[in-house]
RNA sequence: GCUUGUGUGGCGGAAUUGGUAGACGCGCACGACUCAAAAUCGUGUGGCUUUAGCCGUGUGGGUUCGAUUCCCACCACGAGCACCA
């Protein structure tokens, strides 16, 4: 047999050496821009799933290469972020030492998959070089007005002293130590996404993205359409504007209800007359994290504001206030009019603490929205369409100058202070004199120190607070004294920009050229996981919408396709993880079976999009398949051309297409049944043999080159053009024909592709089987698809 | 709850614009080789049955000469969002 170890690491050599893959800035060949998701660096080493992406991108990569075009296809590291950094708390090593190593574990798994990255584009988020630049941009946003510090409620670990993301609050605990989370309040520094809201939905409109990915960022963006409608407080100047997408029902509002955040609390608190119960409520809802506001109160809750009321301003009548949690402060404008008798939430609260149901649409079933006839509406009244008659509503309330049409979004503004070490610190002074002062750019990147401790502080602070050192500064407007930001960027900072690096990396001047940007303009074709396809893929988005506004990348959208590959399941059918000892190690299957097997079998393992459970005794099948190939060779004859000319063409023409499409599993298939019809034959020819190693080489590119050099078959086929098919010569000169009887199939027959509808009648109409379905029947209909089949319809 | 996918043999999965359902692979069974096993090779493999046939793509209906494919209703599973007014 071969030796596949020898063969693979020769071949890898191989490109190594003639920098067979390296992309060439303004090469007058035709660009092509894939991207795969850079990882991050864990200790766990390489997963299978990484492997699936890169070998899915890599097969397309080495397709397009010998199609002829200018491929860029590289790989960098996202290493900043949690993991790291705590990992450095408990060894008490320096994060960007244990990057290192990581690096290079991941670095080896990589090359040994024989990926066709260009390694000489390669760089980690936590290069200075590079995150001067990620520092840089942060500026230009701050210098636009873009950035802005406001207090935010965050996730806290009392224990910990730390604040924590959402995902490792998951629960409402502390993922670290199991204590109680707590919502704190923290000054933080915001990106205005919020601002980019429309256009973030309308720049859909310029990607090839698929379906489901705009779906996932249209719902994250979260779009509605509604009116804001002042109500006033009996006997009080101040008034609560509410948010409603329908206006419509407004008849309908019997009572209002308000975030319990709401400022209009504090400023009406001498009114309020159970200000000790609403103060009670308050803190309440304030210790409830994220997690219990959701899944455990199902149940209603809420306090009625005693001593103040509003009043319906279409029905004129007194309606109560109450504070409730389930209305949020950070989205529309914090309060709402309620309408039970439409509204399934108000209708639980009203049902609750006995609150009046007024229905206004005939026919709503309570308490779902819907349509149907307006009752008890006054002006409304007998109408029956809804957009109808939330546009005559919103015309009124404008007339009335109560109100107005409102958009609001679900997006909201970026937070985008941690209070860790390990990541880019924001590069921001403040001074008592001037306030906040961007570092001078010229002084960038700013650095982040090496500490001993990498711990939070007592109050939470970034670990960068404790060292004075680096802390104190000057001010660079004033020169006086002053104090850096100690917060970090977040971990989504560096890999919002990494795809516009890569185009021109080693760039000193700038984040990238001008000629690199032109050049390379926008990824073709950007692969990763699924749950990367609604957060990153928006603040890359965002990003990118936003370097283009200021003038510094020429497209709007930066990304063409995206694709999110599904997952691979331990071989149990459940999420890989240590705990349930189900891991499957791409180093131990290619040690074991192979490079190319793992990849053939990744690719062949079903429908990219979907997920799939691990099995090696697949992944065995198609060592078996790469066995006969090597094979095969044994058969070889002196004779020219294609022994089977139309399987030839017809498989060049479905491997070619299939790669482009994603539907990998069918271009396996395909040249698994080649072989099966090489292995009937006799002999081969050389010309077959090298075409099957040619179609198959961009998925399993180490054998292939071997056997092609093995038989003298002619280039590297790195370096070799790719296959082209004949149309006509995809078409063979027979095809077999089906025989049906109302819809039945009763034989079949092979005949000459050329035959007539009447030849194929007649045949048909002699088959023995047919005839036995005809006789003594009568006739009533023929149809004939020429190629394809006869059906009789008989009485 | 809303949005969105997906339902095909024992398993992963194939099936142009509606036109032979189950390609290809795994698994399994039998056979060859072997003292034996593994590997390899060969044959078979949706179900029920008598060559021929009947039933079969989640369920029920519809359109059609013909439906895995189109339409309607329902069921199940997965994913995303989730008290968003």
């Amino acid at each position: 047999m071969y030796d596949f170890k020898k063969i693979e690491k020769y071949w890898q050599n191989y490109w190594n050496k003639n920098q067979t893959f390296a992309a060439k800035n303004g090469s007058e060949k035709e660009k092509y821009y894939l991207l795969v998701e850079f990882p991050y660096p864990s200790g766990a080493g390489l997963h299978v799933g990484h492997a699936r992406s890169y070998t899915a991108l890599d097969t397309v990569a080495r397709q397009k290469r010998m199609e002829g075009y200018n491929v860029l296809f590289p790989m960098g590291w996202d290493a900043f972020g949690a993991p790291a950094e705590q990992y450095a708390i408990k060894n008490h090593i320096h994060p960007k030492d244990a990057v290192k190593e990581n690096i290079k574990t991941f670095k080896a798994q990589i090359e040994e998959l024989g990926i066709s990255f260009d390694w000489n584009r390669e760089f980690s988020t936590t290069d200075p070089e590079y995150y001067k630049w990620t520092q840089w941009q942060f500026l230009q946003f701050y210098k636009h007005g873009m950035a802005y510090k406001a207090k935010k409620n965050i996730n806290w670990c009392p224990k910990c002293k730390s604040g924590l993301s959402n995902e490792d609050a998951a629960g409402g605990v502390c993922e670290r130590c199991g204590t109680k989370v707590v919502q704190k309040e923290k000054e933080q520094w915001m990106l205005k996404m919020s601002d980019y809201a429309e256009d973030l939905i309308e720049g859909l409109k310029d990607t090839n993205f698929s379906k489901r990915v705009k779906l996932g960022q249209i719902n994250w963006i979260g779009k509605s359409e509604g009116a804001e409608i002042n109500f006033e407080i009996e006997n009080e100047k101040e008034k609560i504007k509410v948010y409603t997408t329908r206006p419509d029902t407004i008849y309908g509002a019997t009572f209002m209800v308000i975030a319990p955040e709401h400022p209009i609390i504090n400023k009406l608190e001498n009114k309020i007359k159970n200000m000790d119960k609403v103060k009670e409520y308050q803190e309440f809802a304030k210790t409830k994290t994220e997690f219990e506001r959701t899944e455990l109160s199902k149940e209603k809750t809420g306090v009625k504001l005693e001593g103040i009321n509003a009043i319906n301003p279409f029905t004129n009548k007194s309606i109560e206030i109450w504070i409730s949690d389930y209305v949020m402060m950070n989205y529309g404008t914090g309060a709402i009019m309620a309408v039970p008798a439409h509204d399934n939430r108000d209708y639980e609260f009203a049902t609750k603490f006995n609150i009046k149901v007024i229905k206004v649409i005939e026919g709503d079933t309570t308490p779902y929205i819907g349509e149907g006839k307006y009752i008890n509406s006054d002006i409304l009244n007998g109408l029956t369409n809804k957009t109808e008659a939330i546009n005559k509503m919103i015309e009124e309330i404008k007339k009335r100058k109560i109100g107005d049409k409102k958009i609001n979004y679900r997006l909201q503004d970026w937070v985008f202070s941690r209070q860790r070490f390990w990541g880019e610190p924001i590069p921001l002074v403040y001074c008592e004199k001037c306030g906040w002062q961007p570092v001078n750019e010229e002084d960038l990147p700013v650095l982040l120190p090496d500490v001993a401790n990498y711990e939070p502080t007592e109050n939470g602070e970034s670990p960068l607070a404790g060292i004075d050192t680096w802390v104190n500064t000057v001010c660079p407007k004033c020169g006086a004294k002053a104090k850096r930001e100690t917060d970090t960027m977040p971990n989504w900072a560096g890999s919002s920009w990494y795809f516009l690096r890569y185009m021109d990396p080693k760039n000193d001047k700038e984040f990238v050229s001008k000629d690199a940007l032109n050049y390379w303009g926008k990824v073709d074709w950007y692969d990763g996981g699924m749950e990367h396809t609604a957060r990153h893929l928006l603040y890359a988005r965002f990003w990118n919408q936003f370097l283009y506004n200021i003038g510094l990348v020429p497209n709007k959208e930066p990304i063409d396709i995206r694709t999110s590959h599904g997952m691979i399941l331990g071989p149990d059918g459940e999420k890989m993880s240590k705990s349930k000892g189900n891991v499957i190690n791409p180093h131990d299957m290619i040690e074991e079976y192979g490079a190319d097997a793992l990849r053939l079998y990744e690719m062949f393992i079903g429908d990219y999009e979907k997920d799939a459970a691990w099995s090696t005794n697949s992944l065995k099948g198609c060592k078996r398949f790469l066995d006969r190939l090597w094979k095969i060779g044994d058969k070889l004859n002196d004779q020219k051309g294609y022994t089977k000319e139309s399987l030839a063409h017809k498989t060049i023409k479905k491997v070619t297409n299939d790669i482009k499409s994603m539907k990998f599993n069918t271009a396996i298939s395909a040249l698994m049944i080649m072989l099966n019809e090489y292995d009937e034959q006799k002999t081969i020819t050389k010309d077959d043999l090298r075409l099957i190693v040619h179609l198959l080489n961009p998925f399993a590119p180490h054998i292939t080159e071997e056997i092609n050099k093995k038989y003298n078959l002619g280039k590297p086929l790195c370096e070799s053009l790719w296959p082209k098919y004949d149309e006509e010569k995809t078409i063979d000169e027979t095809c077999e024909i089906i025989f049906q009887v109302n819809g039945k199939l009763r034989g079949k027959e092979t005949v000459n592709i050329n035959i007539s509808k009447e030849e194929m009648e007649k045949i048909a109409k002699e088959n023995e089987n047919v005839k036995k379905f005809i006789q003594d029947k009568e006739i009533v209909k023929i149809i004939i698809v020429p190629g394809r089949l006869v059906n009789i319809v008989v009485k």
